[in-house]
DNA sequence: CTTGAGCCTGTACCAGCTACAGACCCTAGA
DNA sequence: TCTAGGGTCTGTAGCTGGTACAGGCTCAAG
């Protein structure tokens, strides 16, 4: 209760770092990308966040997680801030990037495919023969 | 049949980069990161290449290609032109790798699974409230 | 003899951060 | 009152795996 001569605590970036666990500098790189605002700075010119801020990074974060990039996490703000977004709007981009996602597995699958089988014929003795050796040099 | 006035026809860095399918300026990236050898130069100091370039370059990118680094690649090659690898030693390497394609495969199959499940809650409407937005806003 | 293609070098750029240097600023303890 | 330590500010460099361009040289064909 000693906070009524110290007005409402501000957050600063270092709070909005522990708050989110994102990154101190990132934060910094996310407002010079334009995916966070520039927020208001105290007299002494440091950055002051408050409550959307907050809520506006997790929201960054929480897109990053699930693998949009940030020019797609600018478009779903861009819409979220246009005020006027429709559901339509927003599964078109959720969908666009689902595929993306789901071309990235098909590769990664036929990847781990390739490696595990020809893996698989490894004897892993001390001797020089190697499969995976033999599928790097083999003639196309 | 005219070259016999010619001597062997020489690879220079574009004949390499048509034969291997390899973008000509990433010959030199990887010659400069240590990956391919610097090879011996014309009196013009042009480049010269042979089959052990190419064959070389194949493979550094048939390691690329299966998602190894170029770290990883450094490694295998490291096994290779050492002349003593082992099948244990690689089988090694490509195992470490498969681990790390199974993780992002994991990964990406959870980032799948959510974003697939959230927008078919999606109606797709002209409407404001959305289930992809809603979940970005969620108060973990 | 000119024009175009090829090669040479160094350097800048992309995403998506991360980190560091060199200034400030502020608070707590001695 | 001084000082040590933390925090913050700015700009900039580094990472991976390339890609691209400018400005200069060389070479062959027309």
């Amino acid at each position: 209760m000693n906070n009524h001569h110290r007005s409402v605590k501000v957050l600063r970036r270092g709070d909005l770092a522990k708050l989110t666990g994102c990154n101190l500098e990132t934060i910094r790189y996310y407002e010079n990308i334009g995916v966070m605002p520039e927020p208001p700075r105290s007299s002494k010119n440091y950055r002051v966040y408050d409550d959307r801020h907050v809520a506006r990074l997790r929201f960054i974060m929480r897109a990053r997680e699930l693998g949009f990039t940030l020019d797609e996490v600018r478009d779903l703000l861009a819409l979220v801030d246009g005020g006027a977004q429709t559901c339509g709007e927003v599964q078109g981009l959720a969908n666009a990037h689902l595929a993306s996602v789901r071309a990235k597995i098909a590769d990664l699958k036929r990847i781990e495919h390739v490696l595990s089988s020809t893996v698989a014929q490894c004897s892993g003795d001390d001797v020089p023969e190697c499969p995976v050796i033999d599928a790097l040099r083999e003639e196309a």
